[in-house]
DNA sequence: ACCTGGGCTTGACCTGGGTTAAGGCGGCGG
DNA sequence: CCGCCGCCTTAACCCAGGTCAAGCCCAGGT
């Protein structure tokens, strides 16, 4: 076995035959990214997806009116992919790119297919992970009903401890939804508040 | 088959054989609710939903800071319930309210548990619910990043238009994250651009 | 017909965040 | 060592939306 964390990861949310984990390896390939390399691009099939093992990702949404936005960031042992368009076998609508050095493993889905239908751990598996994907969003969509950009700035470093340093403020502002200009404004106001 | 309509629908999900379906139908229970009576408030545990059969609901957060805001509206054909109340086992954090006098049909979680149980489509099922409800969260999430409390009022009134006249506007408003008094502003300002 | 109350609108005023543009500053290549 | 570039900050100005408060409209009840 390759990668027994990632196994014990996987098997804490659904129970995984260590076989079925084998055959899993034996069809992923490792990818190692530089950073500011994209693991997907807009206008790409979204066939495939990833465990990132080290390094960090962002999941970027181009508009069509040209603004970026940040859907999600990705560190060790979490999902990289355009989920949504390969569910709906839509084009990726998302850019995916290594924020540091990184190193991932993918999956083709085709292959990953082939995999539910040998057992229905794998089926399982995939459940849990768009419940619990689904369950990030809710939280997220809630934020954004009920907290100002600062309060979200505050709960977004709580909840993601992992990413100080790692990350550039600009993306930290296009994921709350703000400006750069606006994120820097907040956080002189909270220096000064706290003298 | 009380429900074939309700079965079709379902069908289109996941396959789902008949017998399967009466078994469903033989734990589900109809229950009748009039205008402003809840479905679910919050503190109540997260053991049932159900799908509407007819009306309109609206899912309520409160916020602890005595806030409102709607997570979303549900109407005929459409899943209520605290979903990731549900999936966490936490009690339910939100208010399920008929808007109109409506008509649902209740599954305890417990007897869809028994079901999944006995046949792995409601596993499928239940993984496609749960891959929808994160593209519409997903969808809701890029509309809160990428567009103007206006846009999203065109595109909610696009993506529901069988909600004109059965939802009042405050209800909107909380939805779409703005106030009464904003979104009345909104619909005036456009009234005007249109001459 | 009248009152009442709920839901919507309007106005005045305030504030948070957008926009634009001008620096500051640290790292890196020449 | 200098100059450049990327990233962040600051400032001036504007506008969308929040807040508070008054008023309107209409449906329901008496």
């Amino acid at each position: 076995m390759r990668f027994p964390k990632l196994f014990e990861r996987l098997a804490t949310l659904a129970p995984l035959p260590p076989e079925e984990w084998a055959k899993a390896e034996a069809v992923a390939k490792e990818q190692s990214l530089a950073k500011r390399e994209f693991f997907m691009r807009p206008g790409d099939a979204a066939d495939r997806f990833a465990v990132v093992l080290r390094g960090v990702f962002r999941g970027v949404r181009v508009s069509p009116r040209g603004g970026e936005s940040i859907k999600a960031f990705r560190a060790e042992g979490e999902l990289i992919g355009a989920y949504a368009e390969m569910l709906q076998r839509l084009p990726s609508m998302t850019a995916i790119e290594a924020l540091e050095p990184s190193h991932v493993l993918v999956f083709q889905t085709q292959d990953f297919q082939q995999l539910e239908q040998g057992h229905v751990c794998w089926e399982r598996l995939a459940r849990r992970v768009a419940e619990q994907h689904f369950i990030l969003k809710e939280r997220r969509e809630q934020e954004f009903l009920e907290l100002s950009a600062e309060e979200r700035l505050v709960k977004f470093w709580e909840e993601h401890p992992h990413l100080k340093g790692r990350i550039p403020q600009r993306d930290v502002a296009a994921y709350l939804g703000i400006t750069e200009v606006a994120l820097s404004r907040i956080m002189s106001r909270r220096r000064k508040r706290a003298e």
